[in-house]
DNA sequence: ATTACATATCTGTCAAGGCATATATATTGG
DNA sequence: CCAATATATATGCCTTGACAGATATGTAAT
């Protein structure tokens, strides 16, 4: 593993760039597959794999193997500030059309997954997975 | 004038360096001469004043002349969610030992500036509130 | 000319993006 | 069950660009 210490420098690099904040805003609450986010940002998937090494060193995010599938989930840091610093980023991005339009991209490739070549049988993300099937009559 | 554009990438960037954390920290709620800063914080002052440069083409502080001495201060963002992120970083990093000492550092220099060689003659800090009411007139 | 600050230049480091490849797990054929 | 393969993800290498630190020099005001 990497780096265990938490850095207040590091941790606002990480978040000093789109691509990594996109990802953050795709997490959210849940804990997503690696695909999906590569679907829904359209870039390459060592671009992404990449960006979510650079979180997890940063310590903002947390990774969970389940067979061939990374899933990867938020953590908040071991510290209070950055803590509320973080949830304070993950709201205010919230409002960014850009950001919008990734999070409807992804309730969508959630709801017909099949549509989407890069994330057939993946696992769904688990709370957007929930709303979506129940959007669904699942 | 530099840009005018915020930008949040920018914006994280700024705040992900010690440096310049430590600038904002003794800007806090005032306005702070250039040569205070190379004092306090004992390093080159072509440094600082390039981190200064950074922060202000980042639109986090802006700067005002005062004869020859330059004054810096912070700005809020014109983005509501950066200027929570702002308020929050400058809240959390007053707890860390490192920038309370800078802050007594600052104080001490202030109430015996003659003991300081750099700022000798320099004008003190001023709360922000009060720069229009005393300086204007002169 | 002096003071206070900014900027140019150089060097080293780091990070981003692209491409190729390694690794881990699952799957399939024999 | 094993070998070969496919799938999902990570990592190495390369090039490019940004930026930190140090030194030297430029600029504005006194």
């Amino acid at each position: 593993m990497t780096k265990r210490v938490f850095e207040v420098e590091r941790f606002f690099q990480a978040l000093g760039d789109t691509t990594r904040l996109r990802l953050l805003n795709l997490m959210g609450e849940q804990e997503i597959c690696v695909c999906y986010l590569v679907e829904i940002l359209g870039q390459a998937q060592p671009k992404i794999s990449r960006h979510l090494a650079y979180l997890r060193s940063a310590g903002i995010v947390e990774a969970r193997r389940e067979g061939k599938w990374m899933h990867y989930r938020i953590v908040m840091p071991p510290h209070v500030g950055a803590t509320q610093i973080l949830r304070q980023t993950l709201e205010s991005i919230k409002d960014e059309r850009a950001m919008q339009a990734d999070r409807a991209r992804l309730l969508k490739a959630c709801c017909s997954p099949r549509k989407f070549a890069g994330i057939e049988g993946a696992p769904l993300p688990v709370k957007v997975g929930k709303i979506c099937c129940e959007a669904k009559g699942r």
